[in-house]
RNA sequence: GGCCCCAUCGUCUAGAGGCCUAGGACACCACCCUCUCAAGGUGGAGACACGGGUUCGAAUCCCGUUGGGGCUGCCA
């Protein structure tokens, strides 16, 4: 039944369209989600993809919200074929449909303020307006807010194709308000307006805007003669958080500005976001944005709200990210640190010792932020080693000064090449008695700073004679201050 | 409170009445590989919210309960 409204809808006109965010903040992912299924519905119908930024409130907007949708868009790489529309430059269209509404009855004036409104609906059990000005016969002018006279009787309903026939009792929604007092229409009129004119066939949005639908097709039908069908609504489960609360921008942190910063990849993030609602029906998950308008398909949209997880968000990106070449991948390191770094990366990836780490890096970094960490030891002016790291396997190692003692004589000689390296370690562990990897890990500690990283071989190769063994030096040398008493006997 | 939506492993999901002793992925655990860490490999634990129907047969359809969420603004 779900995929004949669709059908009927593609059949009678072209498809058209929209995402309507407005700019009170960083774009977030769900945002992206709405606007991902959109432009992928449109692409897939040879339809136009709309941006409409919905504005109309100017207290709460910014310029800098509104750039900000643009850039993360053009990130993603969902790019808009018609917009971005301005709501606040479109004030005339609203003014024309609201004198039509007024008079054909269809609206009335109300000077109540939200405190009277409380005042006398406090004691009813049912909040909200309470249509005290309906038949009051107050004229239009400015001070005063417009209503919509809606019926008193009868159901309005909202075809969705995913969740079905929703049905409203006309009975259970309050006179909304169209107009504010200072005369700018209110997001629903305006919604609407746009819709009609942009000719919108098809309204795919979160769920949270469900309960004011019914408005909307109130308002389309007193607008309208006819002539113009509504949209096909489909709405989409809500992203939610850890507490399953809808993801918030106060609360939250899911500005997809964040995730380009900390070093994720748009065709990860595409991807990721595509299955948060949607799956292709079979196992795959794994889709380019080419894929996915071939698939993405309304009738396969989940109804139940979706976690973002972050987790396995990673584990998309580290994909993606082993997925390229080596020389792709030092590309966008490199691009990254330019382009999406918040601040200044300490990482040289033009560099050729990049380069030469570059394979190890990538198989081990789940974000390109990940990566400068990995070889922050090569690149940063100020080296120390972590206190942690160096207490774990320094000081609590007895062994560790005799080992750092030898490998220190031990490297003065020998050619600085990682196969060289590893055979001159071994051969010390192997005096010893001790297993390749119990030796060094004093030796990275000193070296590299932790305990954990990069092969430890190659990143000595690249590091250099002298600044290895500058920090074995002081790596004893800071043993002896920390643990005077413990010298070898 | 009212209206509306939703309900399969911890998470994202497959499942359109028999193919389900419920499949996959992330995370988790164990083992293997191994110079640490990753990556990779193998194996493991882990779910149909509950109660009634309908049916020869229900995770799948209906009703109710419970639970969660959204909306309830002269915000969008």
């Amino acid at each position: 039944m779900a995929s004949e409204v669709i059908g009927e809808a593609i059949g009678t006109r072209p498809v058209r369209v929209r995402i309507a965010p407005s700019p009170t903040g960083y774009f977030h992912v769900g945002g992206a989600r709405t606007a991902l299924y959109n432009w992928c519905f449109a692409r897939r119908h040879n339809g136009v993809f709309v941006l409409r930024i919905e504005d109309t409130d100017a207290e709460r907007n910014k310029e800098e919200w509104v750039d900000g949708i643009g850039s993360a868009m053009a990130w993603l790489g969902i790019e808009w074929d018609e917009g971005p529309y301005r709501q606040s430059r479109r004030g005339e269209h609203y003014q024309v449909a609201l004198d039509e509404l007024w008079s054909n009855g269809y609206l009335y004036a109300c000077d109540c303020t939200r405190e009277m409104v409380l005042e006398r609906t406090k004691a009813n059990a049912t909040p909200g307006y309470d249509s005290f000005c309906r038949d009051r016969g107050l004229e239009h002018q400015l001070g005063r807010a417009l209503r919509f006279r809606v019926p008193r009787d009868g159901v309005t309903v909202v075809e969705d194709v995913i969740r079905g026939e929703v049905r409203f009792a006309n009975s259970t929604i309050d006179d909304f308000v169209v107009a504010k007092s200072n005369g700018n229409p209110l997001f629903v009129l305006a919604g609407v307006v746009d819709d009609r004119e942009m000719r919108i066939s098809h309204v795919i949005r979160a769920e949270e805007h469900l309960p004011t639908t019914p408005k909307a097709v109130l308002l389309w039908e007193a607008l309208g003669t006819g002539e113009l069908p509504l949209p096909v609504y489909a709405h989409l489960p809500v992203l939610v958080n850890e507490k399953r609360q809808k993801i918030s921008k106060r609360r939250d942190r899911v500005a997809v500005e964040d995730y380009r910063e900390q070093g994720f990849l748009p065709e990860a993030m595409v991807n990721y976001l595509a299955l948060l609602g949607w799956s292709p029906g079979d196992g795959r998950e794994f889709f380019s944005l080419e894929e996915l308008v071939a698939e993405f398909d309304l009738s396969n949209v989940n109804h139940s709200p979706a976690f973002f997880d972050e987790q396995k968000l990673l584990h998309f990106n580290g994909v993606y990210l082993r997925a390229l070449t080596v020389g792709d991948f030092i590309e966008r390191c490199c691009r990254w640190a330019t382009e999406d770094a918040p601040t200044k990366v300490v990482a040289d990836f033009a560099s050729a010792r990049f380069a030469r780490l570059a394979p190890l890096v990538q198989e081990r970094a789940a974000t390109l932020s990940e990566a400068a960490d990995l070889v922050e030891f090569l690149f940063t002016p100020d080296f120390a080693v972590e206190d942690e790291s160096f207490v774990k396997a320094i000081e609590r190692d007895p062994d560790a000064h005799s080992i750092l003692v030898e490998v220190r004589e031990r490297l003065q000689s020998c050619a600085f090449e990682a196969p060289l390296l590893k055979a001159e370690i071994l051969q010390l562990a192997d005096d010893r008695g001790r297993k390749l990897g119990k030796v060094q890990a004093p030796i990275r500690t000193a070296a590299l700073g932790r305990t954990v990283g990069l092969p430890l071989f190659e990143s000595l190769e690249v590091l250099g004679r002298a600044r290895t063994l500058e920090r074995l030096d002081a790596a004893i040398e800071r043993l002896s201050e920390s643990k005077p008493a413990v010298e070898d006997v």
